[in-house]
DNA sequence: TTGTACGCGTTATCAA
DNA sequence: TTGATAACGCGTACAA
C-alpha cells in the first residue's frame, strides 16, 4: 500500500490537513510554519508519497485528463496530430485518453457518455455525423470542447483547414496540367467531409465516373477498374486512405492519370505518378487545438473564435514534370504557377 | 449535477445499498425482491443514472483503464497497433490512456509514476532503455504488464517478433540480389532495438560506411551524402522513420542502391527503388498483447509465456525486378526463393 | 498556525 | 431481503 496523507500526518505528529496544505504548495503552503513544513516535506519524500489522483479527482471533480476522440487513429494524419497534442498536454500536466470512434456513431456516443463518468476535463473531438444539438445533448454544456478538422456550425472552439479554399487550390493545380475530365473515388457520402470534397471536385470538372465505398484502401483499389475505362484525365480521392489503395493499384498501369488527393499521402515524392494533395498544417492544427483548449480549462472567459487555417497544396516531382511538359506543349511558356512547396516526409 | 445512488434511493424509498445492489446486476442483484428491483431500475433509467466511475475506482481500486506507453505514436507502426488495441480493449470495457515516451527515459518514468496514482489497471509497454530491475522499481510488481515489441529478459508477458530470424531473413533476401557491401543508417545505438539490428546487419555483410543519429527522417536524409561515396550495394536502415528520409533523398539519385529496412515503410510497392523490409504482423502483435493482458487483469493464474511471432520479409516490385535480372545475369536459372508475399497497404 | 469534521459517490461489512 | 455505516484518500470550511 502506498503511503497516504494519514501516514505522513502520523509520522510527523500533525494532522492530514496540515500535510495536505504543505503538499499543496504555493500560497496555501506558506500559511504553515516553516518548521513543520520542512518536517512534513521531509517525511513525504522519505516515504515516497504520491498523491492518489483518483481521490483528488473525486473531491475536486478535475481529473487532469483530456479525451481525444478521433475517427481513426491508424490514419497517419490523426496519429501525428495525436502525437503533437499528447506532447503539449503532457507539458501542461494533462494525460490523454485516446478514443477511436472508427466512423461509428455508436462508439462515438458511448465514449461521450464515458467522459462525464470519468470526470474528463476536456475533449478534442473529430465528430462524425453529429450536429450541434445532438452533440450538446450527449455532453455537458460546460465541458471544454474543441472541434478538430470537421467544424460544426455553432461551435466556436474549433480548428480546421479552409476546406473551400483547399478544394479550389487543388482543382486549380489540377487544371495547370490540363485536367478536364475526372473520376472521383469517395468515402461514404453521408459523411460531411467526403460529401463536401466530392461536391467541390464535381463542380470544377467534368465528372466522367465515380466510385463510392467505405473509406478504406480497398475501395481505392477497386476504383481503378471502375474508373479507368472512362479515361479520366485525373482521379480525385476524398481522403488519403482511399488514395493509398488507388495508387497501389494504379502504379501497375501504363500511363496513369493524374491524382488529386484531399489530405496527403506518405512518400508522395517518391511515387512515379503525378500527384497533387491538399495538405493540412498538422503542427498548426495540433497547436491550435491545445491553444483553444487550455483557456477553456482554466475557465478563462475570453471569447473563442473558430480557427481556420489557410489551405495549401503540395505536388510531387512527377507532377512538376508533367506540369513542365504541359506548359511547353501548350504555348511554350508563361510558366508562372505559384510554386507549391515540396512536401516534407 | 448528475443523479447519484442517493437520488435513486430517495426516489424509490429504499437505501443506497439496495440501489447499489440492484444496479450491480447479476447474482448480487437477484438477492433483491423482484418488486423493488424493478422499481429501482425504472427510477434509474428514468433519472438517466450513470455510475460515477471515479468514485467506483476509489472504492474498488480498479479504473477499467489500460495505459499504452509507446515510444512514438506518430510512427504508423505504433499508430496501427494502438488502433487495434483500442478496439479490442473497448470491446472488453476498458479505456485507453495514451502515453508517448518519445524515446525519452524521463517521460517514460513520469508516466510510470502516474499509473499508480491513477489506479490504471494494466500497462502495455514499449520500453526504452529500461532493464527489468529498473522497471520493476517504478512499477508495482502486481501490475498486469505486457511488454510489446522490445522484449525484456525476465518478463514473461511479452509479445514481439523474432528479431534474430527477421534479421536473418532480411539479410538472406538482400543476398539474393548479390549484395555484399552495405552502408547502415541507424538510430541511437544505446537503444536496444537499433543496436541489435545494427549488429545483425553488420555481421552479415561487409560494412563500408555507417551513419548514426536520432531516429528521424532527417538522419536518413543526411545519410545519403555520407554513405553513397562508399558505393554500397545496399543501405540498411534500423527503422522505418530513417528509411523514409533515406528513400526521399535517394530517389533523386541515379542508380540507387538496394534498401533493406527493419519495419515496413508505407507505399513501398509504388517506390521505384528495390526495397526489402522485415515486416511484422501488426494484427498478431496487437491481438497478442490483449490476449496476454486480459487473463492478467482477471487475476487468472495461468502461466504466461513470451509470444514470439515469426519474422517475415516483404519486397516491392522494384526489388523483384532486380532479383529477376540478377538471377538471369549470374547463372541464368535456379530462381527458387520462397516468394515473399506482397505487402498490403 | 493548526486541527476537526465533513463530503465527493461508490462498494462492502455487519446487523437486522 | 434490506438498511445503516464504514471505508477509499483527498480538499476545505470552520473552529480553535
Amino acid at each position: 500500500m502506498p503511503p497516504t496523507l494519514v501516514d505522513i500526518a502520523r509520522e510527523t505528529n500533525t494532522s492530514v490537513s496540515t500535510v495536505s496544505r504543505v503538499l499543496a504548495g504555493g500560497v496555501i503552503a506558506n500559511r504553515i510554519s516553516k518548521e513543520t513544513r520542512e518536517r512534513v516535506q521531509l517525511a513525504a519524500t522519505r516515504l515516497g508519497y504520491r498523491p492518489n489522483l483518483v481521490a483528488r479527482t473525486l473531491r475536486t471533480r478535475r481529473s487532469n485528463t483530456i479525451a481525444l476522440l478521433v475517427s481513426d487513429i491508424a490514419n497517419p494524419f490523426y496519429a501525428q496530430i495525436a502525437s503533437l497534442i499528447e506532447q503539449r498536454l503532457h507539458q501542461h500536466g494533462y494525460s490523454l485518453m485516446l478514443c477511436n470512434s472508427g466512423e461509428n456513431p455508436t462508439r462515438e456516443v458511448e465514449y461521450l457518455q464515458l467522459l462525464n463518468q470519468k470526470a474528463i476535463d476536456g475533449l478534442i473531438l473529430v465528430p462524425i455525423t453529429i450536429n450541434k444539438d445532438h452533440l450538446m445533448q450527449q455532453v455537458p454544456a460546460k465541458l471544454p470542447l474543441v472541434i478538430l478538422d470537421r467544424p460544426i456550425p455553432g461551435i466556436d472552439a474549433a480548428v480546421s483547414c479552409d476546406q473551400v479554399e483547399s478544394a479550389r487550390l487543388l482543382c486549380d493545380t489540377l487544371r495547370t496540367v490540363g485536367v478536364r475530365n475526372v473520376g472521383i473515388v469517395s468515402g461514404p457520402l453521408h459523411v460531411m467531409t467526403h460529401k463536401n470534397r466530392y461536391e467541390a471536385a464535381k463542380q470544377c470538372f467534368n465528372l466522367v465516373a465515380q466510385h463510392e465505398g467505405t473509406a478504406t484502401a480497398e475501395t481505392g483499389r477497386d476504383a481503378v477498374a471502375k474508373l479507368m475505362p472512362h479515361k479520366p484525365d485525373a482521379i480525385i480521392c476524398t481522403n488519403n486512405t482511399l488514395a493509398r489503395g488507388l495508387i497501389d493499384a494504379l502504379v501497375q498501369i501504363e500511363n496513369p492519370p493524374v491524382i488529386g488527393i484531399f489530405d496527403e499521402v506518405p512518400m508522395m515524392h517518391v511515387i512515379p505518378i503525378p500527384i497533387v494533395c491538399a495538405v493540412q498544417d498538422i503542427n498548426a492544427l495540433a497547436e491550435g487545438c491545445v491553444n483553444q483548449l487550455l483557456p477553456l480549462l482554466r475557465g478563462d472567459p475570453k471569447p473563442i473564435m473558430p480557427m481556420i487555417l489557410p489551405g495549401h497544396t503540395a505536388t510531387n516531382r512527377a507532377f512538376e514534370a508533367r506540369r513542365l511538359a504541359h506548359s511547353q506543349q501548350t504555348t511554350g511558356g508563361e510558366s508562372n504557377h505559384s510554386s507549391t512547396e515540396p512536401m516534407n516526409a
